[in-house]
DNA sequence: CTCCTGAACA
DNA sequence: TGTTCCGGAG
């Protein structure tokens, strides 16, 4: 493992200690215990129930995919019934989400693993990656929540509550995306990765959101880089 | 207009 | 690495 100084520094000489870490981490654990939000597919481990729910929250808020995502497994509870279906049926129940293409990535992401897997969505991380419309996001997702894989998750969320906490808005495009997985790496607890990950992505929807940021009531505010440099 | 639990393509 | 997919809420 590469030492944490080399994926995370803000300038030459500002480096963000252990402590600052561990501190970060203490103080959104405790927020994500009282704050977390309930979906229906926070309340089940069935591994295709989750490929489902993780296709659809791709760029597409949670609060909009949660009435979808309770009719579409009204209608495909099995991963045999979606290999089955009929593909203008599934693309009609995502009409209201956009991003048509998922439907047909994800009723061969279901052909392929009745094929390869037995029907059993696969828990290597490898094999999930090979799937069409699953790609580094949704296959750690599936793998923290589904199998209570160690993995943390980098999302729109995650990024802008690093960038912001820890003041990485200086990077180049190109070498962000790596050193920001790195850091969402570094940050995660060693155990309950699954419910770090859920409370990161609370934290950015409810309270460290995009455009306006609720720093008055932010538990990290007094050690924010972000929240100093306004 | 931007943003939302991204991924695949050239 | 930059683009494109694409709907709805704010």
């Amino acid at each position: 493992m590469t030492h944490p100084t080399t994926l995370i520094k803000s300038g030459p000489s500002d480096y963000p200690s252990l402590a600052r870490i561990k501190w970060f981490r203490q103080q959104l654990s405790a927020w994500g215990v009282v704050n977390r939000r309930d979906y229906p597919w926070r309340r089940t481990k069935d591994a295709y129930h989750l490929l489902v729910a993780e296709s659809l929250l791709q760029k597409t808020d949670a609060d909009i995919v949660a009435p979808i995502y309770e009719l579409f497994l009204e209608h495909y509870p099995t991963i045999q019934d979606l290999a089955a279906a009929n593909l203008d049926d599934v693309a009609k129940i995502l009409k209201p989400l956009g991003l048509f293409f998922r439907a047909e990535r994800l009723q061969q992401s279901a052909e392929i693993i009745i094929r390869l897997y037995d029907g059993k969505v696969p828990q290597d991380q490898k094999q999930l990656l090979k799937l069409p419309g699953i790609g580094d996001y949704t296959a750690r997702a599936i793998g923290s929540q589904a199998f209570n894989q160690p993995l943390a998750v980098l999302d729109a969320n995650v990024a802008r509550i690093l960038e912001r906490f820890f003041g990485l808005q200086g990077e180049r495009v190109k070498s962000r995306c790596k050193i920001l997985w790195g850091a969402a790496d570094l940050i995660a607890p060693k155990t309950d990765v699954g419910e770090w990950n859920l409370a990161l992505l609370d934290f950015g929807a409810l309270t460290c959101k995009a455009q306006s940021p609720n720093c008055q009531h932010c538990p990290l505010a007094s050690k924010c880089q972000w929240n100093s440099d306004r």
